[in-house]
DNA sequence: CGTTTTTGACCGGCGC
DNA sequence: GCGCCGGTCAAAAACG
């Protein structure tokens, strides 16, 4: 009883810091896109050879800024439209059919998990359409499509990784062209993020954009060809024993480059936990799923002493990095614009969101 | 009986 | 041009 009211103070406490977390991300968030959009005149002036449809769209906000979600007035209009950000960023830059940087290969967003199951349950409906044994992994590679739309464009592939076969690889490509499932949403926003990232840097042809993420190549090639075609970003879910406090790792640059596209690695290991959510059916990020979405009732009892611990980290993160600010944004957005918040659970929607306004966040 | 999975065949891109 | 390889197709099998 004593412990369950020390819990109650222990959440409200974690809401208010969370709240002013959250307010904290908008000022961020208003003031990177000021930036942006200074950059973006400073290079209109200066006729930089930066690809000149971005920001023609009228609104001076950078596609890639746009955490993936690919349809405005859908999004506006209480559903959810979201998936890897590849075709929809690449469709906003080339509306007049013209070929960027990504030469008509769709970003790729590849997930590394712990994973005892055969796949990782992101929310979505798949089906498995082919499997083969790539060259040099002896696991086989699982091939699936988006089922909750015949039209659906989606695919991922999975397969585990061959020096840890506790660990999954699913790599999804395409965007979704549907509203997704609630449970859908977080993973599709997090990966539609993720894409958008790797987008907006793989979209400047010089390396000072302040999203530029570019030439993080991985520090594990899953196989060469996939990454070889496409622009590919990593999230790195797996714990690492040897990585340093911080649970948000952009990878130091590794003897493996990637010969045609950059790839960006970006690892939400925690050092507390060692196992990655093993379903994604709650469809939040870890982070926020541990951190930010989990009622107490849901918690894990060994979570909670660190969770102090983990907020700090996490406002350390969110304050410092911008590329995980967009993330974060982006997955809150969808929700927001879905009009989801309410249902996941807890204080979050009355407290903690109530500064949150998806005009401004999306 | 409808849906999903399995699995060999096929196709296209790429390197030599 | 040829062979290799990854990705997809589609018929058959399995499943619920």
């Amino acid at each position: 009883m004593e412990d369950l009211r020390c819990k109650v103070v222990g959440m409200r406490e974690e809401n208010m810091r969370l709240k002013t977390l959250l307010q904290k991300i908008e000022v961020d968030y208003k003031d990177l896109q000021r930036k942006v959009s200074d950059f973006q005149q400073n290079f209109k002036k200066n006729g930089s050879d930066l690809d000149p449809k971005i920001g023609d769209d009228g609104d001076q906000e950078l596609v890639s800024l746009r955490l993936g979600t690919s349809d405005h007035s859908t999004e506006r209009n209480g559903l959810v439209k979201v998936g890897l950000a590849g075709e929809a960023a690449a469709a906003a830059r080339n509306g007049d059919g013209e070929i960027s940087q990504t030469s008509g290969k769709r970003a790729r967003v590849c997930v590394r998990a712990r994973c005892d199951t055969p796949t990782m349950n992101d929310g979505c409906q798949w089906r498995k359409y082919g499997q083969k044994i790539a060259k040099g992994n002896p696991c086989p590679r699982a091939y699936y499509r988006c089922t909750i739309s015949p039209t659906c464009p989606v695919r991922k592939q999975v397969q585990r990784f061959m020096e840890d076969t506790s660990i999954l690889i699913t790599t999804y490509e395409g965007t979704h062209n549907h509203p997704l499932p609630l449970s859908a949403t977080a993973m599709a926003s997090t990966t539609s993020a993720a894409a958008s990232m790797l987008l907006s840097g793989a979209s400047a042809s010089q390396p000072s954009a302040s999203l530029n993420l570019y030439g993080q190549p991985q520090p594990y090639l899953i196989s060469n060809s996939s990454s070889n075609t496409s622009p590919t970003i990593t999230l790195d879910l797996i714990t690492n024993p040897s990585s340093s406090n911080t649970p948000f790792n952009l990878y130091p640059s590794a003897s493996l480059a990637n010969p045609r596209f950059p790839t960006t690695n970006l690892s939400f290991s925690t050092v507390d936990s060692n196992t990655l959510p093993a379903s994604w059916g709650g469809g939040y990020h870890p982070l926020l799923q541990q951190k930010m979405f989990e009622p107490p009732y849901f918690g894990n009892p060994n979570q909670v002493p660190s969770q102090q611990a983990l907020t700090e980290t996490l406002t350390k993160v969110i304050s410092s990095d911008p590329s995980f600010r967009s993330t974060i944004a982006g997955v809150i957005s969808t929700m927001v614009a879905n009009g989801s918040v309410g249902k996941m659970g807890g204080e979050i929607k009355g407290e903690n969101l109530a500064a949150a306004d998806s005009s401004t966040l999306s």
